[in-house]
RNA sequence: UGCCCGAUGGUGUAAUGGUAGCACAAACGACUCUGACUCGUUUUGUCUAGGUUCGACUCCUAGUCGGGCAGCCA
């Protein structure tokens, strides 16, 4: 399974729109298929964006074709060049080693050069270079030929310059179920209309003065063909192009030119823009280019149970600090994923599992818990770290004396490796571990009961030690150390095995435990999110972990034996003293109740 | 109530006019030096009503329910 988004051998996912990929590549629509994945940089990408990137690059790759990443950036006063940072950085560590091959980029500092298609005006940029040098794709690279279709469409009598306010404006554009009225300046002459485009772009008027809007028909019942705005003034500097503009295009008219400049075969979008592909369309052909258009697909975003889908609303949780950043491993970030130690194939896994449909549903975490399980058993160094340990002494074990065990470092490997861990006469064991009261079908260990330690050998608990207030301060037990792999009782069977380090051999480290971070399936059902956050979803706890895991760097995936999957926390740590991510738990079918996160 | 999109087990998705299948979840069982993994078994589904057809999840009509659209946001 875990092939299907690793190997380029393997089959590729089936959906609606890979079904229309298929078909226009059969017809030779194409010379190539060029899909671009379009963030705005305004906020980081979260689970949602991955599912977008994972169909956009997949279908790139499986057609051995191109996925530009674009800045959507013709909003000069929401965006921000940290979140490009941020962006670059998240696409492509999500598609390496995947589909990095098709990732679009052009030489840094590039602007489409005017060029002629077929004797006829065009800004063809072209196929994208190496990454030296290079840069994703910008929208507001696109600000000077964007300027020259506007002149075109203002030329053939398809934009005008309206002078209307933004409320004025409002008011004549009708409402759903009733149509819109003409603005007085819709029948401008296209001279007066080409004067008056020139000086918004040289700044003569404020914002809000004047806008260029399409000539398409006030009483449409798509609200997006009554007569949409193109341009608006802004007097606003501009992350990428600084104050060389003070108009900037819309979405609508931006979005299309910038595909078709781009060289876009499918441009796929969520299905709130179902209703502006007519406009989509009615620029493109208004235009009369001579390149083959693009097309503009949709499906449906993703809604996943108990996580925030939203820019906006993780912003939030940033703003008001409910989070520590847009990295906080318990954020739907693709940084707070990398960050808690998801793998980035175990993120492309769920983004092929849920499928690409129109139909608007609510995925079950589950889903996403099981894929980062599946990649994580598969890859996971297995070591042994205690979270809440309990002193446990051997009694039959001379103090100082160290039994070398040899320790598997990941049976799911075909030729598994391992390492050696020593017991010693005193070792911590997990608190839970040991009952003195054992509940119903306890298999750990209880007074006078045996138990396997991991790798090790058989105990037996002989004694149990409490301080003053009943608590209990440590567990003497007697080792059977024939019951060892290649001992005369290793075939020895008791009910359970537990895990272990050694008190003298073992360092110290602080493990932080995530849990979900909103306590309701849709968090923002009722619009009070914020009310809905989970106040345990951060738990603090100093482990004892195994002396092979002073070496664990950021990025390798761990699995604490019988615990959970567990990465070092990149940002946290402290020189000698490691700070670990629990990313996921192992799954608990004996602990009832919610599964854990 | 104008236009648009959608509806298949608990959840997500497949079947494109010919046996409703897969994954997740759940339950039970086997195995186990991870109560993990793995393996086996089981439960549960085509929104409703008409129509077309030898045959409808699929096509048509109407309805029901859900979602989207009235930013000079994307």
């Amino acid at each position: 399974m875990t092939e299907a988004v690793t190997s380029a051998a393997a089959p590729a996912p089936a959906d609606f729109i890979r079904d229309i990929v298929a078909e226009d590549v059969a017809a030779r629509r194409y010379a190539k298929i060029v899909t671009r994945f379009p963030p705005e940089p305004n906020g980081y990408l979260h689970i949602g964006h991955a599912k977008s990137i994972c169909l956009n690059f997949g279908i790139a790759r499986e057609n051995h074709g191109r996925c530009n990443l674009r800045m959507d950036d013709t909003n000069p006063a929401k965006e921000d060049v940290e979140y490009v940072d941020a962006i670059i950085e998240d696409v492509q560590w999500l598609i390496a080693g995947w589909a990095d091959h098709c990732l679009g980029f052009k030489p840094k500092g590039a602007t489409p050069a005017a060029q002629v298609t077929d004797g006829r005006p065009d800004f063809y940029l072209g196929a994208a270079p190496g990454p030296d040098g290079a840069e994703p794709f910008f929208a507001s690279d696109y600000f000077g030929p964007l300027y020259e279709f506007a002149v075109t469409l203002i030329g053939k009598g398809r934009a005008y310059v309206c002078d209307l306010s933004p409320k004025e404006t409002e008011e004549y554009r009708g409402s759903p179920d009733k149509p819109g009225r003409d603005s007085p300046f819709r029948t401008r002459s296209v001279a007066e209309n080409l004067d008056l485009f020139a000086r918004m772009k040289a700044g003569e008027f404020p914002d809000g003065a004047r806008s260029l809007r399409a000539k398409i028909d006030m009483a449409s019942p798509n609200i997006w063909l009554r007569d949409p705005l193109l341009y608006r003034i802004r007097h606003t500097a501009h992350h990428h192009t600084g104050t060389q503009w003070c108009i900037y295009p819309l979405y609508d008219f931006a979005h299309c030119l910038s595909d078709y400049l781009e060289g876009i075969t499918h441009s796929i979008c969520t299905l709130e823009f179902v209703d502006h592909r007519a406009l989509y369309d009615w620029l493109l052909e208004s235009l009369g280019l001579p390149r083959a258009l693009p097309h503009q697909y949709e499906f449906a975003k993703l809604n996943l149970g108990y996580t925030l889908v939203s820019k906006r609303k993780l912003l939030q949780l940033v703003q008001e600090k409910i989070v520590s950043g847009w990295d906080d491993p318990r954020m739907p970030t693709i940084a707070g994923f990398r960050r808690r130690g998801v793998p980035a194939a175990a993120l492309r896994q769920f983004a092929y599992a849920i499928g690409v449909t129109k139909f608007d549903g609510l995925t079950d975490v589950a889903l996403l818990e099981h894929t980062i399980r599946e990649e994580l058993n598969r890859t996971a160094l297995r070591r042994l770290a205690v979270l809440k340990p309990v002193k446990l002494v051997l009694t039959n074990i001379p103090a100082g004396e160290v039994i070398a065990c040899d320790a598997t470092n990941n049976p799911q490997d075909e030729n598994p490796t391992t390492r050696s861990v020593g017991l010693t006469r005193e070792i911590y064991i997990e608190a839970d571990d040991f009952a003195e009261v054992p509940p119903p079908k306890y298999f750990r260990l209880k007074p006078g009961g045996d138990v396997r330690l991991k790798y090790a050998c058989i105990i037996t608990c002989q004694e149990v030690v409490k301080d003053a207030a009943g608590r209990i301060v440590e567990l003497h037990c007697t080792a059977d150390l024939d019951s060892r792999a290649g001992g005369p009782n290793a075939a020895r069977k008791v009910k359970g095995t537990i895990h272990w380090v050694s008190a003298t051999q073992s360092i110290a480290a602080e493990v932080r435990l995530y849990d979900r971070l909103f306590n309701v399936p849709e968090p923002d059902a009722d619009g009070a999110f914020l009310t809905h956050v989970n106040p345990h979803s951060l738990e603090i706890v100093t482990a004892r972990i195994e002396p092979a895991l002073a070496a664990a760097a950021p990025g390798q995936a761990l699995q604490f034996e019988r615990l959970g999957y567990f990465a070092v926390d990149a940002k946290a740590g402290t020189p000698g003293r490691l700070t670990f991510n629990r990313t996921i738990s192992l799954k608990d079918t004996w602990t009832k109740g919610p599964a854990p996160k």
